[in-house]
Order: C-alpha cells, then sequence, then structure tokens
DNA sequence: GACGATCCGGGATGGCCATCCCGTTTGTCA
DNA sequence: TGACAAACGGGATGGCCATCCCGGATCGTC
C-alpha cells in the first residue's frame, strides 16, 4: 500500500524537476526542486534516492519518446531521411529540454548506461540509421558514429546562447549538407 | 625587487598549469596543480589571486598566437581560405589543450571577458574573417557568428572522447562543405 | 476515534573546492 | 654575517552540494 499524500509529493516533484531540468540542466540543486516543489529535500531524495535516479526518471521518458520514433523511421523507406529526420529529431528535444541536451551530449551523466538500464538503446537506433544511410550511398561513408554525435553536440551548443530555432535549422542545413558524399571523390 | 625562489616558483607552476589544464580543462583542482608543482597552494595563489588569473594568464598566450595567425590570414587573398585555415587552427589549438577548448566553447571561463582584458579580441578576429568569407559568395550568407562557435563546438567535443587527428579532419571537412553556400538557393 | 505504519521536513553530515591567513623559512642587501 | 622584507607551506575557513537521519506529523485501517 502507497500512501496517497507520497504518491502525490512524488508526482510533484516529478513535474517540478522536468521543468527545472529542461530550463537549467543538470546544474539546477535538488535543493532547488525541493523548495520549488514545495517540500523537504528529504521527501526528494526518499522518493529518488539519488539525483542521478531522479533525473533518469525523467530522461527516460524522452529516450523511450525518441526510441519509438527511431524505429519507425528504421521501418521506412528513406534511409537518408530517416536518418536526417531522427538528427533533426535529437536536436530539437535537446532544444526543448536543456537536461536532456546535457545527457546526449555526455555532459555529466552517461545515458548509455542509463539507456543500458532501460533496456533502451538510443545510441543503437542512430547508429543503425547513420549506417543504412551510408550504405544507401547518402552520407559520407568517413564519418563514424562519434562524429555525427560530435555534430549533434554542435547544434545543442547553438542553443545554450538564444534558443533560436531558426538557427538550429540552420545548423541542421549545414550538417545535412557538409554529410553529403563527394560527388567526386 | 623579487626574489629569485618567488620567480622559479612562479614559473614552475607556470608550467604545471599549462600540462595540467591542457590534459584535464578547468576541472583540475588549484591544489592539485600545486601539488604537481611542489609547491604549497598558498604560493599558488600568492602568485595568481584567482584560479581563473592562473587560467587566464595562460589561455591568453595561446589566444594571442591565435590572433596573430587571424591577423595574419586576414591579411591574405583568399577571404573563403583565411576563413578555413582559421576554423581548422582553432580546431587544433584546442585539440591540443582541453583547457582552451573549454574556454572555447564558454564551459566554466569567460573568454571574451579575458580577451577584453588583454585588449586581444579573438572573436571579433574569427567574426570578420567569417564576414569576409560570406561576402566573397565562399560561405552561406545565412549562418552567424554563433552558428560557426556552435560548429566549432561540435569539432572540440569530438576530441573530449578521443583524440583523433583524422576524426578532427573529418569534421572540419563537413563543416567546410556545409557552409559552402547552395549552388540553387 | 485511536493506533500503528508510513511519510514528512529540514537540519546535520561529509565531501569537494577556492581562497585566506599566519607562523616559519629563505633570500637579499648592507 | 646579521637583520628585515618577502615568500613559503599548508591548515583554517567558508561556500556549495548531495545524501542521511530522526523527531514529529499524517494517513489508512480496525
Amino acid at each position: 500500500m502507497v500512501r496517497a499524500d507520497a504518491q502525490r509529493n512524488r508526482a510533484k516533484v516529478l513535474r517540478v524537476a522536468i521543468e527545472a531540468f529542461a530550463a537549467d540542466g543538470l546544474a539546477v540543486p535538488v535543493h532547488e526542486i525541493a523548495r520549488r516543489a514545495g517540500v523537504g529535500t528529504g521527501t526528494v531524495s526518499r522518493h529518488f534516492p539519488t539525483k542521478e535516479s531522479l533525473f533518469q526518471a525523467i530522461v527516460s521518458a524522452r529516450v523511450e519518446h525518441l526510441v519509438e520514433r527511431a524505429r519507425a523511421l528504421e521501418a521506412g523507406e528513406d534511409p537518408a531521411e530517416a536518418f536526417f529526420a531522427f538528427f533533426a529529431a535529437m536536436a530539437a528535444e535537446g532544444a526543448l529540454d536543456r537536461g536532456l541536451a546535457d545527457a546526449l551530449t555526455g555532459a555529466g551523466f552517461d545515458i548509455d548506461a542509463a539507456a543500458e538500464a532501460t533496456g533502451l538503446d538510443l545510441n543503437g537506433h542512430f547508429d543503425r540509421l547513420l549506417t543504412a544511410a551510408q550504405a544507401a550511398g547518402e552520407v559520407r561513408a568517413d564519418v563514424d558514429f562519434a562524429d555525427v554525435k560530435a555534430l549533434l553536440a554542435g547544434c545543442l551548443a547553438r542553443e545554450r546562447t538564444a534558443a533560436d530555432p531558426a538557427a538550429r535549422d540552420r545548423l541542421i542545413a549545414v550538417v545535412r549538407t557538409g554529410l553529403r558524399p563527394e560527388s567526386h571523390p
């Protein structure tokens, strides 16, 4: 039996944490989340023993969403379109959620370990989309997955100063053009 | 009159700090620098009142070098070549020096303020090179300076996992291709 | 409506770090 | 060589933060 107030508080903490992490990234102190939720720090750490577990509870929802998207795209026809659509989706999600951007760029949170724990393999899907696009001859064959992640990190970095959807589209366009196989190798 | 041992210690701290920041970035504690230099923490903070001042003493040398490079390139003939050469130079320096990479990507250190203090305007030069390349029709006109910095940050991000010169060249090539003006806009 | 289990609040604890301070040592110059 | 200013070392201080703990409040049940 779980007490109703406990359930309420847990939800309240989660709701506040989602907003807080999205706005300020992993830098926001647990203390601050507790304050905004109107509970004590003890309440937070009882429901989520560590800051990381709290963050993971939030991020895994987003990751799940992205993995679903990846699956759908993998099932589609056009590998290049799928790859770039997913790239854009990651960028868009990261732009909306600073915490997710931190996780995606590996800043203070090991999303791979988290993914393994939840059985979701975001990187695996992304990598497969890349490989498929390369196999179709639509993406330079010499780039590897780490390169693509770095380019994504660059797109996400742009948003840290000023969230500008137009800039995001520009950068994605640059990356997209840049990743095209050379016409005359 | 400055005592000889003081001068020696200052140099020793500086030498150690250069290596330490280059290897581990801004994350290395002052305490650790003192330990490696074989001096007390007090000695470090007397010569460099704050960690930031120590870092700045180091980074400004690199920045000076880069600014010199930028000046030379600005004086050259080919604006596009100049811009991309400078982009590559920034990436190369950042790859060699994790601390500089942190500074360049704005992670925990405001290089603009530091530049202003030393009279060196790294960003200004970079921005001018970009503008010139755009004016020459060699770089997409719609990207702004922040976009370019983000792309540079992406290139630098690639090195955080494994320093791989080949990967750096690949990414620069991707960026270079990506920044080309669309042939049919 | 009362009792026991459960949960709450927020202060206490401990780690990490930059910076400051001061008793001690060392270099310099007369 | 002696005296004094200058620099040294590293412990003390204070800030920030996550996590733990426990006396007290609250919920659910009988």
